[in-house]
RNA sequence: GCAGCAGUAGCUCAGUUGGUUAGAGCACUAGUUUGUGGAACUAGGGGUCGGUGGUUCGAAUCCACCCUGCUGUACCA
């Protein structure tokens, strides 16, 4: 006799994708309601674009152009090859050279979407996650780029961070280009590496970093990174230059005086934020928190920005003849989330509903009008969801953090009185009907 | 991707000169005479000891490879 072996279906996820709780959800909800609110204060259309595109529509386009294919989830489909999106900036390129002519220029638009992305997740870094994107396409006015910070300044005040808890860094391609000049780098591979060295300025210093810009580093577990093999001379130029406290290019003085119109200060020139984009042209942005966040042993990590963007004039460009020079910024809604859940003082209301205990399932008809009496003045109330003893009913409504009980049986049907008992302070009091509700709100 | 460390019940972990049916706390389920939660007590369920192969009479324990997690690093549109 032959027993087969069931294959149980797993319960496992894959590798950087996570269930979300309420609690996150919630607060993620909150973020959003935030979002939409000040984007129509400014002006902006709300545009929704599809989760999978051609892979060529927002792979060829990609930054690094030497391995397009990495990073993202794609399958083939009878003709093409389809991907999920990375981002939601390369889908608005693509939309509006699909729509150029119908579109107002310039065209301003928000977008809140879910984005895959195939690589190694970490704490609070998943393969997939929700994207806040707001861009200027169609004008080269620095106007817009300065308002993109001031904008995603209320965002994050509104959601609840003080202004000595967050800070935008700021800085533009110019310098670096203007630098490349100098030191008349022109090979692609040695500017790539170049730039994703400085970038890593305010994480592991100049002394590290110039190892990187020369022969290469090793690192503390003994791995060694290729370095961009750039002379000596030329590393002292890099780090004399990127070294000044302001910047000496036309757009960021352009760009700080409007800030200075907006009355807007919570920002700081910062050359060393690069982006690792090959696309952006100009100014670049980073958001940063500046409190710690902890993992869920309750270490300190290394969480880096929440988001960021820049200008990107030629993107649109890539699609065909249509000139539109465009500036955005993005959030990762996920990563905000994960960082207002650790502020103690953060609160989000939760109404959980009021449980009314069945004794008998034939007094059900009384249950129900309670219910609905309730209901009708929006408490969130439900007849317990079974059939169990009294006190699995009082686990239950414990365990879902009720705010009350409705104990309404024999008893108290006779008298038209049910009883309700604060789950909080333990207290029972028999009410009249027609009290219920305002009982009820005393307690909620 | 690279490197270091780790992987025993849902969770936190104990378990070495390799030796009989693998443990605890919390959680879960049921009960403590049945109309009362968050406390206590009793009982119970639940583990191919991350996976596969190997060494051995015998492996959670030793070896190899793989998978997953953490940390750093790389990449990050």
């Amino acid at each position: 006799m032959t027993i087969e072996k069931k294959e149980k279906p797993s319960k496992e996820l894959p590798l950087g994708f996570v269930d979300r709780q309420e609690k996150e959800l919630l607060i993620r909800d909150f973020v959003i309601s935030n979002i939409k609110e000040v984007m129509i204060k400014y002006g902006f259309q709300y545009l929704e674009t599809p989760s999978f595109e051609y892979s060529d529509s927002i792979g060829k386009f990609l930054p690094d152009k030497d391995r397009p294919d990495q990073g993202v989830f794609s399958f083939k489909d009878e003709k093409k090859w389809l991907s999920l999106r990375y981002d939601l900036t390369a889908p608005l390129a693509r939309y509006v050279a699909k729509n150029y002519l119908e579109i107002p220029k310039p065209f301003k638009r928000y977008q809140l979407g879910t984005v895959w992305r195939n690589e190694k997740p970490g704490p609070g870094r998943f393969r997939e996650f929700l994207q806040f994107d707001a861009d200027f396409v169609g004008t080269k006015s620095l106007q817009a780029d300065a308002e993109l910070c001031v904008l995603i300044s209320e965002i994050l005040e509104r959601c609840g961070l003080s202004k000595e808890e967050y800070i935008i860094k700021i800085s533009s391609r110019k310098i670096t280009e203007e630098l490349f000049k100098k030191i008349k780098i022109d090979n692609n591979e040695q500017r790539l590496i170049t730039l994703r060295a400085l970038d890593k300025i305010d994480r592991l210093g100049w002394n590290e970093v110039k190892q990187l810009l020369g022969k290469g580093r090793k690192d503390k577990s003994g791995d060694f990174t290729k370095g961009a093999n750039l002379s000596l001379s030329n590393i002292e130029i890099i780090e004399k230059e990127l070294n000044k406290k302001s910047p000496g290019t036309k757009d960021l003085l352009e760009v700080f005086k409007i800030f200075e119109d907006y009355d807007f200060s919570n920002y700081e020139f910062d050359s060393s934020i690069i982006r690792g984009l090959e696309y952006y042209t100009g100014p670049i942005f980073e958001v940063n928190l500046k409190f710690d966040i902890k993992n869920n042993k309750g270490k300190v990590i290394q969480y880096g920005s929440i988001g960021g963007g820049g200008r990107y004039d030629n993107l649109v460009n890539n699609f065909g003849n249509y000139d539109a020079p465009a500036t955005g910024i993005s959030i990762g809604l996920d990563r905000l989330v994960y960082a207002l859940m650790q502020k103690k003082e953060f609160k989000i209301k939760q109404s959980k509903p009021v449980v009314i205990c069945v004794f008998d399932k034939n007094l059900m008809k009384e249950y129900i009008s309670l219910q609905k009496i309730l209901r009708e003045a929006d408490i969130s109330t439900e007849i317990f969801p079974g059939e169990s003893k009294l006190k699995k009913q009082m686990e239950y409504a414990n365990k879902i953090k009720a705010p009350a009980v409705i104990l309404y049986g024999e008893d108290e049907i006779k008298s038209k009185k049910p009883t309700l008992r604060d789950l909080n302070s333990g207290k029972e009091i028999s009410v009249e009907i027609k009290e219920l509700v305002n009982e009820i709100k005393k307690i909620i």
